[in-house]
DNA sequence: GTGACTATGTAGTCTGGCTTCATGGATGTA
DNA sequence: TACATCCATGAAGCCAGACTACATAGTCAC
């Protein structure tokens, strides 16, 4: 029961070919072969069998494939105790972010990382939209994902997900419009305004739809941007209203847009830090999530601040 | 961090010297201080200093074996995933008894366990006195081990232990002696009478002590014995009364011995399958054990029957 | 000091996992 | 139907890394 050939297996497991495996560990797709024909043979009963070009595993791959997770979270737990006995979290972390929630939380959490030598945040962006969350954390240590509550829980898959923050979703008004003055907002005072929407299949989209649930009117949405400043842009023009994220946001912008609250309605989104459980005990991971978690709370905390 | 390696600085942190480890690990010491010493290298920081001629683990080593050891669950744990996908527990299990349990237990729990093919039990006795019961799990798979209610608790170093059975410990009276017709005795019934008792530190001593600190009396012990079946043939004789465990003796003898048991005093002993965390997770030992377990119970059930 | 014991360093062997190259089955396309 | 393509896998050879055997150095008991 060798514990590499067990992480091959488990690497099968998520990524579903020979082929993919071989490129992800660095090996020719006939070592992977080799390796796994071993631990069939040690295994005594078959992991896999061949389905068209692939192959797929079996009950029993599968059941094995489950605890070489397990193998491998006592493993990264036993490399962050002696980490944590040098006081050093060092090697490299790899990130994903969607745009907004990067823009709000990395460049601060990396200044705060920057005490810690020979610890290496590497980060990337993609679209929320295009990205299947759960399958980044194979290419990803830390995927940040965002979940409207009830949707979605990540935790599923055999992932770990650590809540980084819940962000309210408000309207977001030029400073001119009728609504202005109020100091929250309800579903039947908006139902009717022009809005500017998300692309279809956007988490957000649930809320304009309860919105129009709770009214039983239609909203009339006339554009749908992804990019969060043409938004912002088409809402100060006057161009419509929309939801934006409170803190992501450009916020109150005086003489141009206004944030509203909406009440009575489920208008927050849960931002995740979304990772492997093995990758999860790391040190250098764990060190970069509770930055960005401690960059969360201050963000939450300044919002707070200057609402009170 | 590769785990045999760990595994090495496990078996150098059971066993205290790098000699030890090579002769258990079937290797010379040479190939084990080269592996200490690469995952030295690997760690950063010094797993080991030496002492005198030996030497012994720094507290960072003494960590990074501990975390070694949940690695060698996770990994056991595993094999018994598959083991159970097999439905069959093979391999070889290597138990110690003391005379007594072995007595009782073993015999029953082998027939019970012959439907198994492919899972060998390999069984030897040891003094109970001679023996160190916790730094025997680290040659035998399950260690049989008795304690008294307060006293040693196996579980502080890391080990698994197992319940097996509660043994009460009764007065053995030859069958014309005066106190033969009663129920029960306590122990001002007994202190004045003549004692054989076991070798000085056998656990039963603290009972017999109880006996005097209740009564303020010294008992009278005139001989001191290991083996049961002497003590059993000295009360037979006429020549003292003992104390002697409920099942394992050869139990009232109609004609020549009859059992009483002790009230108001703490006397029972119990008797606990004692393992090394990672082996009690392979399924072979957990058959065995469970096997135990039921002969425990089926013992203490005959028992319960015949005298009610 | 001497002998017995400890750990460890050096040189050489050999096992085991890798790469390269080649084969065979499955799928989709001309 | 033939061909190109994409998969997994087999055979041969290479090479790192873990082992053994032997030699060395430090520590303890007498």
């Amino acid at each position: 029961m060798d514990v590499q050939r067990l992480e091959l297996l488990r690497e099968l497991a998520e990524r579903g070919s020979v082929t993919a495996v071989a490129l992800a560990t660095h090996r020719t797709p006939s070592a992977v072969s080799q390796q796994l024909k071993v631990l069939e043979r040690e295994a005594g009963l078959p992991l896999t069998k061949r389905s068209g070009r692939g192959l797929v595993l079996t009950d029993a791959g599968r059941a094995l494939a489950a605890s070489a997770t397990d193998i491998a979270v006592a493993l990264e737990r036993a490399t962050a105790v002696w980490d944590t006995f040098r006081n050093r979290a060092t090697g490299d972390v790899s990130l994903v972010t969607f745009p907004t929630a990067g823009q709000m939380l990395l460049p601060g959490a990396l200044q705060d990382l920057a005490g810690h030598d020979g610890l290496a945040v590497h980060c990337t962006d993609m679209d929320p939209e295009l990205s299947d969350f759960p399958a980044l954390t194979s290419e990803y240590d830390i995927v940040l994902a965002h979940s409207m509550r009830g949707q979605h829980t990540w935790g599923g898959r055999g992932l770990t997900s650590v809540p980084l923050m819940t962000e309210p979703l408000d309207v977001g008004l030029p400073t001119g419009h009728r609504l202005a003055g109020r100091v929250s907002l309800g579903a039947g005072d908006v139902v009717g305004e022009t809005w500017i929407g998300v692309p279809v299949g956007y988490p957000f989209g649930r809320i304009l739809h309860d919105i129009e649930l709770q009214t039983g009117s239609r909203a009339r949405v006339t554009q749908r941007f992804a990019d969060m400043r043409l938004i912002e842009s088409f809402i100060m023009a006057g161009l419509g209203i929309a939801l934006v994220p409170r803190y992501t946001s450009s916020g109150d912008q005086p003489g141009r847009m206004v944030l509203k609250p909406l009440r009575g309605l489920d208008a927050e989104r849960q931002i995740v830090a979304l990772m492997r459980p093995d990758r999860a005990e790391r040190l250098a991971v764990r060190t970069v999530v509770d930055a960005l978690r401690a960059r969360a709370a201050q963000v939450q905390a300044e919002h707070a601040a200057a609402a009170g």
